[in-house]
This record gives structure tokens, C-alpha cells and sequence, in this order.
RNA sequence: GUGGGUGUAGCUCAAUGGUGGAGCACCUGACUGUGGCUCAGGGGGUUGAGGGUUCAAAUCCCUUCACUCACC
């Protein structure tokens, strides 16, 4: 018996959502954001900050994993939750992310990837069965089927075969699956509504505890993803949550949610933090700018973050250009503290029945960002 | 004091008579199921100073200044 449950709180088949996940580790409030810790640590710190900017899972990556230290390893040591000390809800992606970014280091067949290793350049096969067992090793709370993540732009016709093979792979991760924690499918299909549709129809068909929407946010045009989104979302099963994986930007959380979204992972916070790109309210700074060098302000004046209470723009500019890791803890601290603060925002505003005026508020302030 | 060497972008250095460049630094931008990486642009010069030779000088000649090494 599963300890896996949704329960949707408001909303339906389209339009924003309120919910709540269980897992055997705990509980996320839905809409969500998990920050990524795709090797066992959301870099730069510790779970228990991460926990403290509001967190409340997080995903880890079975290919990495996999390749160091080894699933096995951590299975020994007590799984993923014990190895790392996150003690809440953790989600693995497959492996088919990997698929698209290291697509120089693979080669695909029917069976699955053969990849070469990127740290020690061996040979390395991951197929549907084995991406469940290493994510049933991992132990973690929601796995992810197998997938092939397609390049954008891709024809109809690429977009129709690989649909086909994710398909076939879901229904043999599915196969494999013992039951003990969730398993998701993910919907491919490229730019095509149509296949979209018959992807999703596709994975209920075989039946899961929840669905992706997998293959975004690889250069296509923003409003195109908001587009399928939309036109996806509705054809999945409302009593179920909706992932959208690898997205996104503080505009598309909103524009997804807006179209039936639960939950979200992105390396964006957390990346652009230690590049220095840093998000507030009235857009995007790069703490490195010169205009910041004497600046005695926070990042954000009024955020609650640690970052913005007790250090100056003048600082964090100091720190970037020097390197120092203190400066890309203080700006992943913000980062993802300004994206927890966004979700809980939306949670509140969909809870409170002010949706709409949230997004139109959002809206109204990204044009203002652009003039 | 004498003899030698070196003076070119913020720094380290290319360019041996024919439109002064590179790396780093600096300045902007990008980053979406993670490489802290990387990539794409950009600003920068009276070639220490002054004079001369030449169609043409960073380059050859003279003077001078600075730094540096060796020797009195």
C-alpha cells in the first residue's frame, strides 16, 4: 500500500489549483516549487535552510546519483532521505532529462540510453526497468518513468516517435514498479497539441498517481509553452497533480499555475544565483553590475530573506566578483526564498478566491518590467 | 659613476619598416527535469617623452626620462 495521495483542495481539470501531496515523508502544499538537488545537496546549503525558505521537497537526479556515489551505496546507507538528512518528500527525475543534455553522450535505442559516463567516460545503460530499480534504491517519494526529452524544434513526425517511445517506456516503468512510492508518467509530444493529447491520453490509458509535462522550456517561445500547457492540462485527471518539469521563470510559475499546474522543479534560482542573476519583485538584477558597488541597499528592500536582512548590495557584489562561496550561499538564499515567497503567494491568493486579480497584478508588473 | 637590458591596453606580453593585437582584468547580456561552469557582445592606446630619416616608424637614428641588472 502506497503512502502516495493527493488531495485537491479547489479547483478542477483546468484553471489554477489548491492541493496538498502525501508522501511517506510528509506533505508539500500545492502550487509548489522544488528546488533542485540533483546530486544529493541543493548546492551551497544545507537542508535544513532549505527547509527554513519554506521548502518543503525537493528533487534529486537518479542518473547522477546512479554514476556517484552509486545507488547502491545509498541504499545501504538508509536511502536518500537518510544519506542527505532531508527527512521530507523527495522527487527523482529518471534519468531523461539527461537524455537531451548530455545528447552528445548517448545513443538511444527501443531498449533505452546508453550513455557515456561524462566524469569517467564508460559505458552506462539506463533502461525503463533499470531507472525505477535505481529509483526504488534511492528510496524516493516520487519517481519518474523513463523519458526522452525532445530537442526543440523537432517535425511532427520526430515528435510522433518519440511521443511513442515514452509511451512504450511509462508502461514498462509502470511493469517494473513494486508500488511502495509514486510513479509518474510524462507527457511529450513536442509543440504539437495533437500529440500532446494523445501522449496524455497515451499514459492514462496505462494509469499513474500522477502526471508530467516533460520536454518544455527547451528554447521554444514562452507563450508556445503556455499555450500546450493549457491545452494539455485539462485532459489529465483532475483528482490527480500535474507536474511540470524544468520550468521555470518567475512568469511562467504564474502563467502554469494560471493553466492547471501543481508543482514545478528548475534549476533557475539556484543556478542564476551563483551567476549572480537575482530575482525581485521589480524584475531581475545582476549583482555584479558596477551600479551596485557602492550600494548600501539590499537586494530587495522589505524581503525577509538573510540575505537582504543583513548584507548591502555593495557586499554581495563584493563577494560575487571575488568568488567566495559566502556570496553564492546568500544569493541562492534569496533566489529561493523569493521563489517560495512567490508560491506561497499564489497558494494564498487561489485560497482566498483573488486569483485572478494575483495574476493580473503580476502581469501588469511584468509589462511595467519591460517599458 | 660606467656598461648592458627593458619601456606597447589596468596587468602579463605579441606585432623586425606597410591598417597596433592576444590572454587575463573591467563593462553589459544570456543561463529553465544543474558544471560554481560556460557562452555572446563591449569599452579601452599621442606604442615613456621630444626630435630626425622615410612615401610609410612601436620597429631605424639622436636626445632625454623612468625602471632594472652587472661592475666600480
Amino acid at each position: 500500500m502506497s503512502d502516495f495521495r493527493f488531495d485537491l483542495i479547489s479547483g478542477g481539470p483546468s484553471g489554477p489549483r489548491l492541493g496538498r501531496v502525501h508522501t511517506a515523508h510528509g506533505a508539500f502544499e500545492t502550487p509548489a516549487f522544488l528546488p533542485v538537488g540533483t546530486q544529493a545537496a541543493v548546492k551551497t546549503l544545507s537542508p535544513e535552510e532549505v527547509r527554513e525558505l519554506g521548502a518543503q521537497a525537493i528533487l534529486a537526479n537518479t542518473y547522477h546519483l546512479h554514476l556517484r556515489p552509486g545507488s547502491g551505496v545509498v541504499r545501504e546507507l538508509g536511502g536518500l532521505h537518510r544519506f542527505m538528512n532531508w527527512n521530507g518528500p523527495i522527487l527523482t527525475d529518471s534519468g531523461g532529462f539527461q537524455v537531451f543534455s548530455l545528447s552528445e553522450l548517448r545513443t538511444l535505442t527501443p531498449e533505452g540510453v546508453t550513455f557515456r559516463s561524462h566524469l569517467d567516460g564508460s559505458s552506462r545503460f539506463l533502461s525503463p526497468e533499470l531507472a525505477v530499480g535505481i529509483q526504488e534504491d534511492l528510496g524516493s517519494d516520487i519517481m519518474m518513468v523513463l523519458d526522452e526529452c525532445l530537442q526543440y524544434p523537432a517535425s511532427f513526425e520526430q515528435a510522433a516517435a518519440s511521443l511513442e517511445l515514452t509511451l512504450a517506456w511509462a508502461a514498462r516503468c509502470k511493469e517494473a514498479w513494486r508500488g511502495r512510492n509514486a510513479l509518474f508518467g510524462i507527457v511529450q509530444g513536442g509543440a504539437y497539441p495533437e500529440l500532446r493529447l494523445r501522449s496524455a491520453a497515451g499514459l492514462c490509458a496505462i494509469g499513474f498517481p500522477g502526471y508530467a509535462l516533460g520536454g518544455f522550456s527547451v528554447g521554444e517561445p514562452p507563450a508556445l509553452m503556455y499555450d500546450l500547457v493549457g491545452a494539455t492540462a485539462p485532459h489529465l485527471p483532475a483528482d490527480k497533480p500535474r507536474y511540470l518539469m524544468g520550468v521555470g521563470t518567475p512568469r511562467d510559475l504564474v502563467e502554469a499555475v494560471d493553466r492547471g499546474i501543481d508543482f514545478f522543479d528548475c534549476v533557475m534560482p539556484t543556478r542564476n544565483a551563483r551567476n549572480g542573476s537575482l530575482f525581485t519583485a521589480a524584475g531581475t538584477l545582476n549583482i555584479r553590475n558596477a551600479a551596485h558597488a557602492a550600494d548600501p541597499a539590499p537586494i530587495e528592500t522589505g524581503c525577509p530573506c538573510a540575505a537582504c536582512r543583513g548584507y548591502s548590495r555593495a557586499y554581495l557584489r563584493h563577494l560575487s566578483l571575488c568568488r567566495e562561496t559566502f556570496g553564492l550561499r546568500l544569493n541562492t538564499i534569496h533566489n529561493l526564498s523569493y521563489y517560495q515567497r512567490l508560491m506561497a503567494g499564489m497558494r494564498e491568493a487561489i485560497a482566498a478566491g483573488r486569483w485572478t486579480s494575483f495574476r493580473d497584478g503580476f502581469r501588469a508588473a511584468q509589462t511595467a518590467k519591460k517599458d
